[in-house]
DNA sequence: GTACGTGCAAAGGTTTTGCATGGCG
DNA sequence: CGCCATGCAAAACCTTTGCACGTAC
């Protein structure tokens, strides 16, 4: 049982909330916070039981929905049949092939500008964003259907 | 049955890539150019029925992924558990609040230089994009947790 | 007539729920 | 010590797959 490395400023956003700092949480902390990836519950189950050996799926499933609402995570659906999460912390921005599949990621945004207006507009806290664009990859061009 | 009737432009995508006009197809076509909601399978299948009452689930799933390859439709997923399916054309403009998971659509954009940009550099052909900003509504935001 | 597409039903996965037990605060 | 959170297992759901039949072209 690998003791989860967690900032604490993700454990203190947990707190203030009125949430309790179990092992299986923070288990599921660490995961989210070293991993780059797009991460499906599955996947964070199995890395997460490094720190938590008896940890439950259905508990991962809880964590999730409970990071998402803290603003914390963001669920998306990328095409194929299931959800991932990545973390909602500034921007995400994609670039998706109807064709095959393919994830590009890229830096360029020029949202600021737009949360601005927004957070005006409609009285909402704006924590993050996602930006995605969907066509076809050079290759799934050449070949149709 | 209902005949469902279908813009010549949308039954041309399909023949042109070499797939047949089928009364399935047609049915669920008729259902998504009519609709203006977000639509999950369950909901295009009983919607669909209406035109081709012996549709099968299995049917709506398939039809549903060779829209979202030819660029029609494209799979979002809004929070709770499960896809939505939105009309690709143009873009779509959602600010989701994660504390009680409201949907606001609104107009402002500004995705036309980005698409722009990425098609030159990815070359990628770029049909539609996806803009979500996601915060707390002015209600969730004096209640948290 | 032929290959593609369909409907059915079953299989496969994923997500949710109920409840007794455990542990944070 | 009380209440929140967990783990387990089962249930509920959603999505995919295999196959024989139907139908667009």
């Amino acid at each position: 049982m690998n003791k989860p490395s967690v900032s604490a400023q993700l454990t203190e956003r947990l707190s203030a909330a009125g949430y309790r700092l179990t092992s299986a949480r923070l288990a599921v902390l660490a995961v989210v916070e070293t991993s780059h990836a797009h991460l499906t519950p599955g996947l964070v189950l199995d890395e997460a039981k490094s720190h938590a050996p008896g940890l439950g799926r259905a508990t991962v499933y809880r964590t999730l929905e409970l990071l998402t609402e803290l603003g914390i995570l963001r669920p998306i659906y990328l095409g194929d049949g299931g959800v991932y999460f990545i973390r909602a912390e500034g921007g995400h921005h994609h670039l998706v092939c109807n064709g095959c599949g393919q994830v590009v990621e890229f830096d360029e945004c020029m949202a600021g500008e737009m949360v601005q207006e927004l957070q005006e507009r409609f009285g909402y806290q704006i924590d993050s964003h996602l930006l995605e664009f969907h066509g076809r990859c050079t290759v799934c061009q050449e070949s149709p259907g």
